[in-house]
DNA sequence: TCGATACGAAACGGTAGCGTATCGAAAGGG
DNA sequence: CCCTTTCGATACGCTACCGTTTCGTATCGA
């Protein structure tokens, strides 16, 4: 199957062609912004590839022509909506870089529509194809995220945890989502300073 | 729609009858713990009605009798649902007390809360009041579970940092959660310890 | 121009599940 | 004992929609 990291399947039988009549980009971006807005709609469950031809405006085969199924054009889409890089570790210290970091962290999740991250939620519950192409996407996005920071802090000669990486992967998000999703807070500038200073820093300086 | 607080729906037109065969208490039953079983095993969306039937072996009559659409019988599920109660707080350090509570709340999540947290977003859409319902009951257990082993463990001069329960409440379900879902790992023995040993311990110790 | 591919429109078979209806039998109360 | 209601079994109509297929047309590169 075509996974979220391939982007849209390649022409005809799997690779990329060069002859005939090349893909539409617009009509890329009009699929995977119509799944986004029903997806937040009306849930995961709800979402119809009837629906998401219609609203964008094109015919059903030509979403099938680019996404083998519903899971992966769910996945697709979720990542077109959270392509975006984490900031450059600046040249301050650790505390200043996970401030940035998770800033970034929060903005990213929280900007997200609740509903679309309850869709993604339980549709992962409901589709382990859209389970396994999610957990794709936020395993790459975890390793690009905790590449830098911490490696930069221990070449200043931080003291810095043995897996601090893993940690943090394994924090950060999971806070951040639970305020945002469960508790239902906002993920303002005390929330992120809290979440350094009381909870990240302690643990990841050992 | 009956919501959860009604119970079950009324015999006949909606006011309780006296006269004729009166309900089976045990099917009441039966019914609402199969509609728990199936919610934690496939989700809101793929739990239907016929399942609930063929599981708690009961005529889809009978179900439809007490309620009349699938978001009041999982409405009066949550609620039937036992409100586990968390282990009391054995005469054990704070480390124990930690590993047992931590233990029961990962299996607590991972059978149960996921369940209701995906029929909460895919019924939030079609029914808010339902969504508000979930919400209540899934905070009732997170703040009835933080109240014994921080306070004990205070009363017997361990070290305990100021806000060690709210600490905890923000962390465990937080991570627990964020590992199930997300991660899609299981919650075993060696999953508890580490969360209890790398991550509370050192915050609540301070 | 030609070949190959993308696109739209429409129809199709198949699956799934909801909620209803019907029927006979069982089980309680007055 | 009779009336009322519950319960099981089953069939049913209905809706939805997935993923496929077909065919005619449009649009590109070579």
């Amino acid at each position: 199957m075509a996974s979220a990291s391939d982007g849209p399947r390649a022409a005809g039988a799997g690779r990329p062609s060069t002859v005939g009549r090349p893909r539409d980009t617009g009509r890329d971006r009009a699929i995977l912004r119509a799944t986004l807005a029903l997806l937040t709609e009306t849930g995961y469950e709800q979402l119809s590839m009837e629906a998401v031809a219609s609203r964008s405006g094109v015919a059903k085969t030509t979403i099938y022509r680019r996404y083998p199924d519903k899971a992966a054009l769910v996945a697709a889409a979720a990542e077109y909506r959270s392509a975006g890089t984490p900031p450059e570790p600046a040249a301050a210290g650790l505390r200043e870089n996970l401030l940035a970091l998770v800033g970034w962290l929060a903005h990213q999740i929280a900007e997200q529509e609740v509903g679309l991250l309850g869709a993604l939620f339980a549709g992962m519950r409901s589709d382990p194809r859209l389970a396994e192409e999610m957990r794709r996407i936020l395993r790459r996005d975890e390793v690009a995220m905790t590449e830098h920071p911490f490696g930069e802090a221990v070449g200043r000669g931080e003291q810095v945890a043995p897996h601090a990486a893993e940690l943090f992967a394994e924090l950060a998000p999971a806070v951040i989502v639970h305020r945002v999703v469960v508790a239902g807070g906002r993920c303002d500038e005390r929330f992120v300073e809290h979440l350094v200073d009381d909870i990240l820093l302690p643990l990841l300086r050992g």
